[in-house]
DNA sequence: ACAACTTACTTAAGTCAGTAAATTAAGTAA
DNA sequence: TTACTTAATTTACTGACTTAAGTAAGTTGT
């Protein structure tokens, strides 16, 4: 329930200078009276508001108002300069360390190298990612917004929380309080997805959708939902299991436990692994081997399959939220065509009346640090507070 | 956006006021000071604020506060009696009204021919049916908040219009304005599963979830979706087609042109005609015929079947939004276990790890009326406004 | 039974973020 | 250069909150 907690006119304040800035940062430099026009408060609020904001240099003046016949309108810009944010991605045998501005730009990033998953070693890792990351930028402290960092399983956002990671071997692990501890900056804690499709609803193609839907096709298969510009994370954190719906009923086991999930079709190893089975004198063992062999009419049909699986799903899921952008990501992107040509075929023949016929379905492409940039932009996130987004990234205070 | 079109501190007394009055009605009756805990206001701006509510009516003074040692607390509860509601529902030759209170609670029913449903004919009678309702109760127009109307079809809530209804064949219907026009009371339209949903996210069993889903298995099947207390519904209405998703690739035709949809396995007159299909010798017309011949082990396992199509897309939709509750509504209850245990079973089956071990699933009784109820209270939902809810129901005006 | 205490609510004074209207600022046009 | 236009700020006022003090209406102890 949203009871403004013990609250005055400040309130409004606040709600008017999230509206200013987020209008700012998705309609580029407009003048003060086209942020009245826009917000429809009055022109002194708005003198008000925006001195508030260029105090704290979120916001600056920008040359090249031109004038109608009068004074000449100032424009003002965000200034995404103004702060900084580490996001962090963990991986098999090391961690992936970005610092972004404002902006989501990454200006710096970094691996380190980890031992084990145990929580005590990733704290101390991450410490001196964020250390090295300081000191090689020549940024204090004060400048970072905070961590924020994307795990995969179920994260309890409000109380900073792994609840559960299959992946990490982790079982209510408070990372969040640890970190902010440790390193005693906010901490912003989600599951990785999530990270990736709050980075894709502030800075990228969701910047003017409300709905998206983004996926992500990789080791797992997730999805990020965004409905009414907030994102969905369900009773518990949970939602967007995309990954273990139902493809084939009665199907091939999942790493889960049920069986015939889309995850055990088309996620990298159960390609892996399928390959195998279909053409055993390829010698696949990584996705490196079968990228090599997409010209092999099996592993051609297996990606056609695959593609066509996650399509008829994703149709599934367009169907029930009315989309007005699907955005897919992961390190499954290098399968390209191969891949996303049967997806879409599949998404438009299985997709309600007109739902999908003009639903643009944009293929992200893929770096290594992709998955800490979104990290880094639940820590920015908070300076957005996105529209109405509930708490979006709780820090662990 | 939200951006406090052209606003003051008064924006703060709405949301204040909002939250107060929905405290009262899900909290039931409360004093000041425990309105004063539960909001974070003082007393004083409680003290305000209850007054202006009791000044409208909408709330009211109770006996039976108990002192704990001081002066004992006044007790506070919402005024159902303050206000009423109509809501209809279109039926194939038919409408059916009624008038609620600001509880939801049916005060009167009333059910009118419908020639046709040419829009002309739709608004003359529910013109008919509103006057019959007001005089028939003794209401006056100034007590009415509003008329709700759900449609099957895909509705634009905020200009009011019908985009599009396969059932009444309707394309672009300005419904809102016509009957805005001619009745003079605010109208409020939505789809009629999420009318259903609002009505149940009001009144009924997921008062007090933000995240549920409410599917109706009738005529057409349908899903309802509330996540962070909003209603999901897309980009331009089109969300919640729950019963389009492909229950079997390729397999039966569907009215809306797909195949394998399951609305083509689970609908009544899926049912109906998979059953004549099935057992040529029951002679087998209607749905009634049907419930005739439950104990049949051929129409037992059609049900059986269509209950675990039903649940393993229910499942998947699990997956996806992590709801607290589920609801279950429409014609289709009737049919009780025969369809819901298998239901219940598969979705136990296909849901990942334990979103469903403990997920409520009620199966809510129907009755004729209830489509119509669900309708008042997209009317009375304007008097809650619910937590954020965009601008949920939008009058036509 | 009555003062003393406790708890519930209201009134009063101050603060803060808005609005509207007047003023200042900085250009174009005749 | 003066008049006009558009942009932004300043000023005076309003409304909804805050805290703090005051009033109301019970219970408790002697």
């Amino acid at each position: 329930m949203r009871s403004l907690r013990g609250n005055d006119q400040s309130v409004v304040r606040v709600l008017n200078r999230n509206a200013i800035f987020n209008t700012l940062h998705r309609e580029g430099p407009l003048s003060r009276v086209q942020l009245k026009e826009r917000s429809g408060l009055s022109g002194a609020a708005i003198t008000g508001v925006v001195s508030e904001l260029m105090r704290d240099g979120l916001v600056e003046e920008r040359e090249g108002g031109v004038s109608s016949g009068g004074r000449p309108p100032v424009l003002l810009a965000v200034n995404y300069r103004a702060r900084s944010a580490v996001g962090i991605k963990l991986m098999e045998r090391r961690l992936e360390a970005v610092l972004t501005n404002l902006g989501g730009e990454v200006q710096r990033h970094l691996q380190v190298e980890l031992p084990d998953h145990h929580p005590t070693t990733v704290v101390r890792m991450e410490q001196a990612a964020v250390t090295a990351l300081l000191t090689q930028s020549g940024t204090c402290k004060e400048h970072l917004m905070g961590l924020g960092m994307g795990l995969p399983g179920v994260i309890d956002v409000r109380r900073g929380v792994c609840v559960h990671s299959d992946y990490l071997q982790w079982q209510d692990v408070p990372i969040g309080a640890l970190l902010e501890e440790a390193i005693g900056v906010p901490i912003a804690l989600d599951n990785d997805v999530n990270a990736f499709a709050v980075a894709e609803r502030l800075f990228g193609h969701g910047k003017a959708a409300s709905n998206l839907i983004v996926i992500t096709v990789g080791r797992g298969i997730g999805a990020g939902l965004v409905a009414n510009g907030q994102l969905i994370r369900g009773r518990d954190g949970g939602a967007g299991e995309f990954g273990h719906v139902v493809s084939e009923k009665g199907g091939r086991r999942c790493e889960c436990g049920k069986a015939g999930c889309l995850e055990a079709y088309a996620s990298e190893p159960a390609l892996v692994a399928r390959s195998r089975e279909l053409a055993d004198d390829l010698d696949i063992v990584r996705v490196d081997d079968l990228l090599q062999h997409l010209d092999d009419p099996r592993i051609a049909g297996l990606l056609h399959d695959a593609g066509e699986r996650i399509g008829l799903q994703l149709a599934n899921l367009v169907n029930l939220l009315n989309p007005e952008l699907v955005v897919v990501g992961g390190e499954g992107v290098r399968f390209g065509d191969a891949l996303f040509t049967s997806m879409r075929n599949a998404l438009r023949e299985h997709s309600f009346a007109g739902l999908a016929s003009d639903l643009p379905v944009v293929i992200e492409p893929w770096g290594d640090e992709v998955w800490a940039r979104g990290a880094a932009s639940l820590a920015v996130s908070h300076a957005f507070d996105l529209d109405l987004q509930e708490d979006a990234c709780t820090s662990a205070d």
